[in-house]
DNA sequence: CTGAAAGCGCTTACAG
DNA sequence: CTGAAAGCGCTTACAG
């Protein structure tokens, strides 16, 4: 391969001096430059990554530790994915990326061997067995998703609370007074799925606050299980006029259901999603949802991260928690119930 | 941070001896291999990983070239981005992905600066830019997907030819004499995506001997779109009895359709799909279909790969091109033609 | 404005 | 069986 030695020969100055030009830290005569610049071009020399990383200790990548965990749907996670790979490519750097089960494992190889200058941990749970070893480690980590401690990372979110809130509230204010919502697997809430039920208590609330009352159940993340759990949540609450999903899987099946049952929204029922822009679209879905944003949070986590990386942010200045509020993607699938059948 | 050298002192050896016991390329006694044991335990050493590639020039770092193209269903490519990075990790490679826009660019960043061992393309194109840049290339590539030219690279694909094939076939013999085939958007088709050319010519093909008539259709690949299409197209073949859908999102799209029509498969139509169980089973999708086997292919295209990469295959040994053969997944939604009307 | 040299943390012939 | 040393390809004080 072609060495920075090489250039320096060709060019007819020393090694260093090519390093500087290069690099621009220091001033060049511009005829130095001029004949590095051209024994460049003619050798088609680019800097060796690992050379240059052992001897500056940055590497210019960025681990993401994406996690497929069951009961989770798959390709909302690759949304989050691209939002920190095409992030992280603007602002210079590579990715390696990590879809191992054992996330802690990878988390600690790429660090403990330097691979990376800092790290993006996706999915993370309530207890997420990877902080402690993004804590112990020298490289900063920026986290997707709300965990029980967040001391020592910078963590980005959905508002999942607000989200609840807004949901619950908006369908009170059209004039349901008898809501479902349908979440996660239980499965996934058991093994620290924290937004599931951060949505849901704050959906309890706020349907109990205004005198609501929620049908709160847990969907398969299956098909076609997740229409039997439709149906038969749909069964058994005929008074509910509103349908809040938070779980994609139904979401994608909804469409199917309501076409069997002769039902159709808002007309029979208000249903009211929490995915992304980019997941209805693919999916078709043409229901209202609050945007769960996965871009703009991959997108965030990674300026963060970058900022911390580079010195941007003091070393006592304050780790972040960060919530993206809630929007409310009007869709047309939300409006006043149904009159009452007389009688 | 603990290098071999705070390894060698506290074991009282010699770093090249601490390396050996490491790395077991030659013998050591058992007092110095358990005392370099010891030490790496009790300070935590990890080889830095850029050190090491500097001095093997082996990075055990493999490029994952991902293309999201517009009018292409972003899910699948998921699969087979798992397929790879899981194989990778399981041979002791890490992944470096690269998800730009400008994979040539990309690729030729990766290669250039010696960051990977080698590169998996996916979704390669009949003239794919990023080829000539990874047959300039001094690291060894394999390709998921069949390129005009396959020289100089290892390559792995579905017999989208005997898909197409099997899939005439597996509905003539059901008696089927008229079938509609919806690819991908015909702007896939333009820009290379030669896939669906070679299932729809093979298919036409077959046809053609069998006497069976076959209407091929573009549709797009976008909700609510792709649902006209399909709208459209059985508008315009009434007598056309078995549907092939080489297009994701034509075959998620197609259950709202048939509900909205009154039409079950196989009863009123026989459906065929081409896609993976991952996605059959996320998307609730019980028609029958040609498996995709994206994780396999990941798989086998990385297997190759690292073959390649650590020399077991002799330099002369010739480049392969591997077919995956298509498989058809019967989910019952095919069957005998209706009977025809009466008159 | 420039060069010689040290150093980043490894591996691996070389010599014993 | 082991150690001292060279070398991988960079960057960056240091000295001029």
């Amino acid at each position: 391969m072609v060495t920075i030695g090489d250039v320096a020969r060709v060019a007819g100055v020393s090694r260093s001096t090519v390093s500087y030009a290069l690099s621009g830290k220091r001033a060049i005569s511009d005829q130095a430059r001029r004949r590095v610049e051209d024994a460049v071009r003619e050798l088609g020399y680019t800097p060796n990554a690992g050379a240059r990383a052992l001897a500056t200790s940055q590497t210019m990548v960025i681990g993401l530790l994406a996690r497929f965990l069951e009961d989770e749907f798959a390709p909302a996670m690759l949304q989050y994915m691209l939002g920190v790979s095409n992030t992280a490519r603007e602002l210079g750097y590579d990715i390696l990326l990590s879809t191992e089960e054992d996330g802690a494992r990878a988390l600690r190889r790429m660090s403990d061997s330097r691979m990376v200058d800092g790290v993006v941990l996706l999915n993370v749970a309530h207890e997420d067995d990877r902080l402690p070893v993004l804590r112990a480690a020298p490289q900063p980590g920026a986290l997707v998703g709300l965990p029980g401690d967040c001391t020592g990372v910078d963590v980005f979110d959905l508002d999942f609370e607000e989200a609840g809130r807004l949901m619950v509230d908006h369908l009170f204010r059209l004039g349901h007074r008898e809501l479902i919502l349908v979440s996660q697997p239980e499965h996934v809430v058991e093994r620290g799925g924290a937004y599931v039920w951060r949505l849901q208590n704050a959906a309890q609330e706020a349907a109990r606050a205004r005198g609501v009352t929620l049908h709160a159940t847990f969907g398969s993340s299956r098909q076609p299980e997740i229409g039997r759990d439709l149906a038969a949540v749909l069964d058994a609450h005929p008074g509910a006029t509103g349908l809040i999903l938070n779980n994609e899987a139904a979401a994608a099946a909804l469409p199917s259901l309501l076409h069997e049952r002769g039902l159709s929204a808002p007309r029979d029922l208000s249903v009211l999603g929490r995915y992304s822009e980019e997941f209805a679209s693919t999916f078709s879905l043409h229901y209202s949802a609050v945007e769960s944003a996965p871009d703009r949070l991959g997108r965030m986590a990674v300026r963060q991260l970058v900022r911390r990386i580079e010195g941007e942010i003091a070393p006592d200045d304050p780790y972040v928690v960060r919530f993206v509020s809630p929007e409310l993607v009007d869709r047309g699938s939300t409006g006043a119930p149904p009159a009452r059948a007389p009688g």
